[in-house]
DNA sequence: GACTTTCTCAACCAGGCGGTTGACAATGCC
DNA sequence: GGCATTGTCAACCGCCTGGTTGAGAAAGTC
């Protein structure tokens, strides 16, 4: 499998837990120690040390190799890969939509003629 | 929880696996049945019914309920819940990015002035 | 009504995921 | 060195997921 595939796999795996979506909520505030993210949840902080982890895996965070206080940082590079792959093909399916809203339109009008054209005749 | 949490839940984890993001990516070019969804892939017709299955409960895939020969058809709706989740949290990451590159910026031209008074008093 | 085609449902299995607890590694401070 | 703080690693557990096979439901065709 390639390497964007991947990458893409882990990034939207990352993103379908609510307690990481919110982990990443709160560090495009600000940068935050493990502990820090940590304590507003009723959860055991190496439950939030495994989150951190998926999402450092995922290349949606990064972290400062100072151990021992680590700071945790949001990197914005991953997040624009995923809305890339997504717009493409929402683009792609509202055009098709738009396609076919006009060719009902059209068909609507031809209805409409033909209901003339009787009227017409009548 | 609520219910825009659990959609994206749903959302994120439907996209997570190559099989139903390829599957989206078929879709975008035109319906399909989940025969001709099944055709191309190594994997039972169940297999990808289930994966059908698992787009159309994340809201990502509507299907015309003309049961058997039931074509598959993408939504972009949910789509758009996405990038607005994720683009928000991007345009936060890299603002306070630019910020950072700002403040390092300053801290070089008073690093460069330093030095300038210093030549300048030598 | 019988048969074909298309799809779903049910049961099962292996493996991964989200959480727990307990031990321990690594740095800062006295 | 000794100790506190901060974080990770390892083992374990219950549950969900992605796949399989086998059976059956639902509509179209003869």
């Amino acid at each position: 499998m390639d390497e964007t595939t991947e990458q893409l796999n882990r990034a939207f795996a990352a993103l379908a837990d609510p307690t990481r979506r919110n982990l990443v909520a709160r560090l495009a505030g600000a940068d935050a120690t493990v502990g820090e993210l940590a304590e507003p949840y009723d959860m055991s902080l190496q439950a939030i040390s495994k989150h951190v982890k998926v999402l450092e895996d995922a290349g949606l965070v990064t972290r400062s190799k100072e151990a021992q206080r680590r700071p945790v940082h949001l990197d914005a590079e991953v997040f624009g890969l995923m809305t890339k792959w997504i717009e493409r093909y929402r683009q792609e399916a509202e055009e098709r939509y738009r396609r076919l809203d006009a060719l009902l339109g059209r068909m609507a009008d031809d209805e409409d003629q033909k209901q003339t054209h009787t009227k017409d005749a009548s």
